[in-house]
DNA sequence: CGATTTGGTTTCATAATGCAACCAAAATCT
DNA sequence: AGATTTTGGTTGCATTATGAAACCAAATCG
């Protein structure tokens, strides 16, 4: 394949957002630590990946600070995985695939799973508002260029 | 490689759209087309995909529905590429992804682009509330199981 | 009308992924 | 404690996905 071109130094954040996280599995694992699931076993469980894929997609994710090991028990050679404080921060990012998916994907009717507050039982929302907090359309937006100080 | 195994009929909408959406190029696509982009060599020259890739990327998009083709000048031969309606719903996950970029991918004074309103230049916000309008974290939130009817 | 650009398709080499077998350390059972 | 099972991987091999480059027909340009 040569080795398919890195997004790192792209001026673009959503560019640099998927060369983080925009392979097949990495947001998958990402969602299934948002749901709780912290044991190599249950990623694997959940996924059905493949041992080694896992392996090293659970390597990268730490190595780009997404998640983190921590030692279980006493012994340092077992450890579980969770999300950092940067990996919390793409919880926007799922709520928005979720409503993509909600919205256009599924059969009207058909069994799908549902994000709500934990209080209420409420669906969340997601919106993208001006900074006076009026909701916005993408052709109301204009992407400009921040150049370096 | 044995296939990758699809994720159309995972009952969670954030495994779908990925199923629809996220590999590689496709976001990058849209990202693309979101910015104005409609020719097969814009997008080529932009991305520097390879053009047989991109040819099966765009013919993908448009079977999904996402992007559509639209003759170009008198003959039927020719074709641009436009958002949907379907498309230009994936405005907040492209908004989402940007703005975790922007957070936490870039140096304090590195060049970027940023997402501002047309009429007041100000940039936008994405956020995650309640029915009421309250901004929500995750784990102020829970995932239920809407069943089939 | 001839040359160039556009929008691809085809061919080939290589990288990414999956599967299955294997393995050491930890946990569990007897 | 010793045997057994589970966990969390690693290794090797087969296959798919991707990229690069060559090629090509139709449209456009000069």
């Amino acid at each position: 394949m040569v080795a398919r071109r890195s997004l790192k130094g792209d001026y673009c954040p959503s560019a640099r957002s998927l060369d983080a996280i925009g392979d097949w599995w990495s947001l998958l694992i990402v969602r299934d630590a948002f749901d709780g699931l912290r044991r190599f076993s249950d990623f694997q469980k959940s996924l059905g990946i493949a041992k080694n894929i896992l392996t090293e997609r659970l390597r990268t994710l730490v190595d780009r600070g997404i998640l983190e090991t921590v030692p279980v028990g006493e012994a340092k050679a077992r450890v579980e995985y969770q999300l950092t404080a940067m990996g919390r921060d793409l919880f926007p990012v799922m709520v928005a695939l979720r409503q993509f998916g909600e919205r256009h994907l599924f059969q009207p009717g058909e069994e799908h799973s549902l994000l709500v507050e934990k209080e209420t039982g409420l669906p969340v929302k997601l919106d993208i508002r001006t900074q006076d907090g009026r909701p916005i359309e993408a052709d109301e937006t204009v992407l400009i260029k921040v150049p370096e100080d």
